[in-house]
DNA sequence: GCCCATCTCCCGGTCAGTGGAAACGACTCT
DNA sequence: AGAGTCGTTTCCACTGACCGGGAGATGGGC
């Protein structure tokens, strides 16, 4: 991969090295990772650090720095609608006793805006700022179900990654569960990332009646799922009541 | 105040015209309040629009995008500190029925990295991206009694924000207020913010024992803070231990 | 249809950014 | 104490990415 020539895009590349796996490196594995020569790196980390876009602790490490965070924080998925669902989200976890978790689409991906966790809930792999595919997750599905007509489509003739051996692989398996999606109003996720839990979820609607998000709760495989159902869907409802729609 | 000459300066110039009370603008107002020429701003946001710093909505409104998010989500203060804390701040608002917060110190500002709330609980002003300045709140309070003794003079000596008629303005009222908060280990803001609310707040600790951050309840003013001081107290130690403290 | 505000695009000029090389600092080993 | 290694920091001649005024395009209101 190239390294881009504009300023901008060399930044982005830059920050684009940190991950959940990766939350800090030195200076040489930057300029490594990046592609970047080291002197570049240092000239562009140094301008990072002065606006507090990076960090360095006492041992070199550099880490992403507060200002990226709150300018992130003002994003509409965060300001609008994570503060705005917040309070819903707590009272699904108290309900269920199950960890909530609230997605947005990105392209062929659900992002975790938010994950709540309940007491001795079963563990779940997302944390906010997590991605995973749309077709293997129980927001992701109803994501994807609302979602236009030639974002579907896209899905449908992408490769489907498989997780556990109940993974969603076959085009045709995919289009039948989206179908089933819209008739039900709400989605089950039997096994499809872990083979220890299911999810339900339900569409979050903004004041134009759009799906812009998904809620979902992570329960154990076998668990009854039609009371956590009708929690997701009233959840789900509430949270887009408080976005305005009708 | 003149426009940085670096580039990267421009860009986060540009980016810091996004706030709480304007999370979105157009391309005209971005030149404006960024002081950058219109073909200039044009061909930032451009740049920014394909990374995904910026987003576009069909009005032509500007807003930050998915990807600052995402890389904020990866800074320590939200993928270590607020990850590990939610579950204890969950905890904290069930068992108090009060909105919960959890804090860190940036310059003279409080820093709010989560808020958490609970049903019908005295609303309150922060949101998660908040500042505040430290001598003003609970968790302020908390973060600045155990902070360097250099933050400590320099808070004492910089002009302290009134907001209430009861908000601590004399730095000798200040001094005094911390020793006491590190003799108790613990804080108490009396209507500082809002004649409204009280806040409890208390420490959270790394693993080398520095305090990190600072957890608190809001409760309305007049309210019995004994039970809320244990049970912030409780959960700063019970954050502090997820954190590695010993 | 006209006016106005906003947005988009062009392109000659220039200076902010480039990156290899040298110097510096910290650490380890003998 | 000295040598070697590794990572970081600094320098500076060179250059092309960026600059931004201005012309044109677009859309909304009257």
């Amino acid at each position: 991969m190239p390294v881009p020539k504009s300023l901008l895009g060399r930044a982005f590349t830059l920050l684009g090295v940190f991950s959940e796996q990766r939350p800090s490196a030195t200076l040489s594995e930057l300029s490594r990772l990046s592609g970047l020569p080291l002197s570049t790196t240092h000239r562009l980390v140094r301008e990072l650090l002065q606006w507090r876009a990076l960090d360095r602790d006492a041992r070199g490490r550099y880490s992403i720095g507060l200002r990226l965070w709150e300018l992130g924080a003002l994003s509409p998925g965060s300001l609008d609608l994570r503060e705005r669902a917040l309070p819903f989200l707590e009272d699904l976890v108290e309900v269920t006793r199950h960890n909530a978790q609230l997605a947005i689409r990105d392209g062929l991906d659900a992002v975790f805006v938010e994950r709540l966790s309940a007491r001795d809930a079963v563990s779940v792999v997302s944390r906010a700022g997590s991605r995973l595919p749309l077709h293997a997750t129980g927001v992701g599905l109803v994501l994807l179900a609302h979602a236009p007509a030639q974002v579907q489509e896209l899905a449908l003739a992408s490769p489907l990654r498989r997780f556990t051996s109940r993974t969603i692989c076959a085009p045709a398996r995919l289009r039948e569960a989206l179908a089933q999606v819209r008739r039900d109003g709400y989605a089950i996720s039997d096994r499809q990332i872990e083979m220890i839990t299911y999810s339900v979820a339900a569409p979050v609607r903004d004041a134009g009646g759009e799906v812009v998000a998904a809620v979902s709760v992570v329960l154990p495989t076998g668990a009854r799922t039609d009371a956590a159902v009708s929690a997701v869907r009233t959840c789900g409802r509430a949270i887009s009541r408080a976005l305005g729609a009708p």
